[in-house]
DNA sequence: ACCTGAACACCGTTCAAGT
DNA sequence: ACCTGAACACCGTTCAAGT
């Protein structure tokens, strides 16, 4: 008579699809393997995600969310636009090394009509549009907060995935990167 | 009697799995779809490539040495060094946008043991350190070639992913990291 | 209202049998 | 020496039946 309760909940799921991720990659994210996580059978994950890419992107989701919330709680506006930079960098690379599968498929094509919503996709990039803005301008933040993100992205995408394999310091090279587009937007600012 | 030469190629199989994979991405290159494409059927692809993952590698590692033939073939070691590099940048952003999944596949976590062979990696950084000991001498050569592949692999990702939703000019966010990059190295060179 | 077992289509892979 | 059909394990997904 009284309906049976929920015996598992979306956020275990996208907390166990997670654990998966990083421990196995993408392709460990299965039905039966999040199923068994989470004490369940297969079939059950559907009365609480559409199907496969919807979880994925569920992940995708927490994902960007989390590590909007990680940026923004590093980020001190009293601080000089150069310092909160150098912590937006640090602080993404930081998450990218705990994090670095769910980080790589931030900005990976997930399925045909599988995108970000808008919600997760503003609160991932606020606390980088507001060290760009403070650099930059507010006119030039767009730009600048692109250029950003696409540096410290890639080059944490490139870290984990095992890319560096020519020797020299992989740190010394993020700093480098760090300090380059430091120095292009300090030489501009008086151009 | 005489044995049954072959029906199909390495070559024919690496050809249309790239094919498929820029079409209908990762997921796509079934050794189903594959086999039909090249006109045999699925366990006779065993004979041409160990399983499905040396596949995947094999489209790694024909798309490494495709741009890095395309990079080497428009760089012009007479030229100035800041043109030396806003050629590269927009080469590596062309190639991107002709072959956007592979692209993205160059530097992603592909199976556990998977990694580029040696030779397609030296052939695809080779043009990217030229540039790079061209612009801020040979020893600091390797972390400013790091710091320039990951910016121009992230934004291009990045694009291609269809993450720049905020509005505003993408190339104009990309001609503004070049120049902040060759700004950054050309205020270093006198410091 | 959620969970399960059974079923289906599909995929990667192996292997004995063909030519 | 390569190709094929048959077979197996596995995966995503649906659905009628349970509670």
């Amino acid at each position: 008579m009284s309906p049976t309760p929920a015996r598992t909940s979306r956020e275990r799921i996208v907390a166990e699809g997670l654990s998966l991720l990083e421990s196995g990659g993408l392709d460990a994210v299965t039905m039966a393997a999040v199923a068994e996580r989470v004490g369940v059978k297969p079939a059950s994950l559907y009365k609480h995600v559409r199907d496969r890419s919807a979880l994925v992107g569920a992940l995708v989701e927490a994902t960007a969310v989390a590590i909007g919330r990680d940026l923004a709680a590093d980020d001190d506006p009293a601080a000089a636009p150069r310092a909160r930079l150098t912590s937006l960098a640090h602080g993404y690379r930081a998450f990218a090394t705990a994090h670095p599968r769910a980080t790589a498929l931030l900005f990976a094509h997930l399925g045909e009509g599988v995108s970000l919503g808008a919600e997760p996709s503003r609160a991932a990039a606020a606390p980088v549009l507001a060290v760009a803005a403070a650099l930059a301008g507010p006119d030039r933040a767009l730009p600048v907060a692109r250029v950003l993100t696409a540096f410290v992205h890639g080059f944490t995408t490139m870290e984990s995935a095992g890319a560096f394999r020519l020797g020299g310091s992989v740190d010394e090279a993020f700093e480098t990167g760090v300090a380059l587009l430091a120095d292009g937007l300090a030489g501009r600012r008086g151009a």
